[in-house]
DNA sequence: GTCTATATGTTGATAGAC
DNA sequence: GTCTATCAACATATAGAC
């Protein structure tokens, strides 16, 4: 392979990883399950990755792109409601994965979040990207009250997350992304 | 029990294992943690507890003892809009401590969510009990949608608790828990 | 009843053959 | 570049001395 300058196992590596650190989370994901899920031999992950953290932040990265797609397809929209209305419904086409293993960005934020490690840094701003996004957009709606309603919307979806998971029911989800659409349609 | 009273060892053992797993996490909690922390040998552990599941089953129990507590405290209110009161009041004590580890109840919830283990339902009763005192009293009220609005203070607690987590800030879970009180106050 | 010593398996990570 | 073989550390759990 000389037009790909190396195979795609790195690829597939993340892709791996991303899907059993959701499933299972980061400290109850070993590096043979993510040889195993990927079909790469267990040593030779570290051809690719220096250590787990490395794989960890990877998988970060990927979840940061996913969440800036999501905002995109939603800038879409000419007005700040029905960008946020948009980014809502995103969020929903996840709900039966969510109500099996949680929410994947709140999951690593939770389990780093009681770690001293750099990831938790980097795990965090995930969930400030997407205030800070949401933020914008109320501030857009001139809402003086921005940052707190940004807080209150980002909080439902990741409560509503935990409470989906622990009842394995994404109903209660989807009520809450569907209750959090009325109140930003009603508000002036 | 005749002779549970020769020593302390197990209640110190289920303390230290409750405070261990609220800041590291089950998973990432050994044997030998809960040992050093509470004095006790690392061998000597399973003359009290025969597996380490065991020890989180008690743990449970603890929480759900203290989680009982908050309700009796509460229900010596004579209106149920008081008593949701008072357990929102209760829950805002932890602040700081959910800011630093999380909601020790969420968290376990979220951990055992993605286990297949009987732990998985003890810990999810946790929440379901929860959700359903809150239930009742939103029903004392006269409310049609008690169960909707208990979700809705349920999530709003959890939610918030990632976030301080998250953003390490106190400060949004009590933002949170005030908006919630103000939302009960204004109900009809 | 209490504790030491250890069995047994798995982890993250490394060395070196091809 | 890719993979096999293996390391040292640590996990849970057990056996048995005192």
């Amino acid at each position: 392979m000389i037009a790909a300058k190396h195979s795609d196992k790195r690829e597939r590596l993340v892709d791996a990883a991303r899907e059993l650190f959701h499933r299972r989370g980061y400290g109850e994901t070993s590096l043979a399950d993510i040889a195993r899920e990927s079909g790469v031999p267990v040593g030779n992950v570290y051809y690719y990755f220096k250590t787990k953290e490395d794989i960890a932040a990877a998988v970060i990265e990927q979840h940061r792109a996913h969440m800036t797609g999501i905002a995109q397809l939603a800038e879409t929209r000419p007005t700040a409601r029905e960008r946020i209305l948009s980014m809502l419904d995103s969020l929903a086409c996840g709900c039966d994965s969510i109500a099996h293993s949680g929410c994947p960005m709140g999951s690593l934020c939770v389990e780093f979040g009681k770690r001293d490690t750099a990831l938790r840094e980097e795990a965090n701003r995930l969930l400030l990207r997407m205030i800070e996004w949401v933020e914008r957009q109320f501030a857009g709606m001139g809402r003086g009250d921005a940052r707190a309603l940004a807080i209150q919307l980002v909080s439902t979806v990741q409560g509503a997350s935990v409470l989906a998971l622990a009842m394995r029911d994404p109903g209660i989800l989807r009520q809450e992304l569907a209750r959090m659409k009325t109140v930003v349609e009603g508000l002036a």
